[in-house]
RNA sequence: GUCCCCAUCGUCUAGCCAGGUCCAGGACACCGGCCUUUCACGCCGGCGACAGGGGUUCAAAUCCCCUUGGGGACGCCA
């Protein structure tokens, strides 16, 4: 068998998006499950929407997925020569031409069709003219008017259509450039695509394009059609459902592996397996496991994913990805070990990186900021004394350990004749001015003797006058 | 309006193609419990679905038809 080539085609009127980035994975997938070649196309024929800021978040996006690329990025809009080429071969074939209609009349065309519960189409009125160029003049393709177009879809099955719902689409448009489905085809054709893998919203323009490649006498490639993603309400996906860019994903503190195991499992499926590395994904991946319904985007799911992943990676990762965040808030440290150290105690406790950030905070801060809250019920004057023994047994401590630190609060415990529970909150609130936090001895041990000193200082003087 | 596609727990899905082992399995979320110095993590348990109606068959979530619901497309946008 000849190796497979399968593409990514974006158009650069805006970032991409998670259906892109869904669209883009299943590609990439296929090419690498099948030891193929993966292409990427940039679709840029539309000079008025089409920008470089878009390419570059596009090609952006695609890198930090990890979704890389063994061909391009071709441009289109440096290949119109070839796409002249291909439609002039076509009027001179006789299987295009040329058409004078105005856009007025063809709005007025589609509105009667539409009056006359028909689909609104052009109706071929230039089709036998025999018309030459003109100015604001088109190229149309002359498709047949009976017989259907059928293919069998990598994910839906079998799909057929009617030619006579079909009309005769403009290849060339009157500024000089090809429309989409031409440069497509054309595209497509010369650079030898095997496997066409696109969203749902394409089914349309499937026979359309079938149709093309059988005037230009090139092989058909396959088709395969990825369902759309809905928001909660069942509608297509869009800005007012939340996020849409995979950009802003990463902003929100995602990690790419987390995005992609979730967009890969949206619509398609192994077995009962959730958690996939990139390798098994690779392995695993198939186009007959890829459902044929539409999905809706969960970010819930999204979150737990993205918690089992900061679980997983090492610490030394996740600070990296968090010092960013930190720095923004003029929090740094100059011992990178000391943040990975604070960093791991935070990692099951956190779904996003910029959650994690906030969290480390005390561990950075020169100046702990008590919740009100939290410092008014547990930062109270009964009890200054045990604190002023904590502080006091801990600068004769040799080791500040785990270890010793768990001796130290025993032997606080028996003394004041109080539950772990009460001595430790109020220690908690001092450290880290919030009720919650990771183990006690463990944020102690990574704070250090210097730190936590300090910070217990800091507290008896509000528990001795909280008004203050 | 016309055409195309889709239909299992709230959500993602397994099962469907090769009907019986499915009074439907897993995951997220939710609820309860355990663990516990707080919060998480983890572990255990619970709630919860074959859209409806006809067929075919000894037997249907699985095959066929209809209805309903949802989505998409009908551009000199891609």
């Amino acid at each position: 068998m000849t190796e497979i080539r399968t593409r990514f085609a974006p158009s650069p009127t805006g970032y991409l998006h998670i259906g892109g980035a869904r669209t883009a994975l299943f590609n990439w997938l296929l090419a690498r499950n099948l030891g193929g070649r993966f292409i990427l196309r940039i679709e840029d024929t539309d000079a008025q929407r089409s920008t470089d800021e878009s390419t570059r978040a596009i090609l952006e996006s695609m890198e930090w997925l990890g979704l890389d690329w063994d061909e391009g990025p071709f441009f289109q809009s440096r290949r119109n020569d070839l796409y002249l080429e291909y439609i002039h071969k076509m009027v001179d074939s006789g299987r295009a031409y040329w058409c004078h209609c105005t856009p007025e009349e063809l709005t007025a065309q589609r509105e009667k069709a539409l009056k006359e519960g028909g689909k609104p189409k052009y109706d071929g009125r230039c089709r036998e003219k025999g018309l030459g160029p003109a100015p604001g003049a088109v190229i149309r393709f002359k498709g047949p008017e009976t017989g259907t177009t059928h293919w069998d879809d990598l994910i839906k099955g079998p799909v057929a259509f009617d030619n006579g719902e079909l009309d005769d689409l403009v290849i060339l448009k009157s500024d000089g450039q090809p429309t989409y489905n031409m440069a497509v085809v054309v595209d497509d054709v010369t650079m030898g695509m095997t496997h066409v893998i696109r969203g749902d919203d394409h089914v349309n323009n499937t026979p359309r394009q079938i149709l093309l490649y059988e005037a230009l006498g090139a092989p058909v490639p396959k088709f395969g059609h990825v369902p759309m993603i809905l928001g909660g309400d069942k509608k297509r996906l869009s800005k007012r459902h939340g996020a849409m860019s995979v950009m802003a994903y990463h902003e929100m503190g995602f990690l790419p592996e987390a995005l992609v195991n979730y967009l890969v499992r949206l619509g398609w499926s192994c077995g009962d397996q959730e958690i996939f590395t990139r390798e098994e994904l690779v392995e695993k991946f198939s186009l007959d496991n890829v459902g044929r319904s539409a999905g809706v985007f969960d970010q819930e799911k999204l979150l737990w994913l993205n918690a089992h992943y900061i679980k997983e990676s090492s610490p030394e990762r996740i600070a990296a990805l968090a010092a960013p965040l930190l720095r923004a808030k003029g929090l740094e440290d100059d011992d990178p070990a000391y943040l990975a150290k604070a960093v791991e105690t935070l990692q099951p406790r956190a779904k996003t990186i910029v959650e994690l950030a906030e969290q480390a905070e005390f561990f950075l801060t020169p100046e702990i900021e008590y919740d009100p809250k939290a410092a008014q019920k547990f930062l109270t004057p009964d009890m200054a004394p045990v604190v002023t023994d904590l502080a006091d047994m801990l600068k004769q401590l040799e080791a500040f350990s785990h270890e010793t630190l768990e001796k130290v609060f025993v032997d606080l415990m028996e003394k004041h004749e109080l539950k772990l529970g009460k001595i430790a909150q109020p220690v908690r609130v001092a450290l880290t001015g919030r009720t919650a936090s990771p183990g006690l001895f463990e944020i102690m041990e990574i704070l250090g003797r210097g730190r936590v000193l300090s910070r217990l200082d800091k507290a008896l003087v509000f528990m001795n006058n909280p008004a203050a």
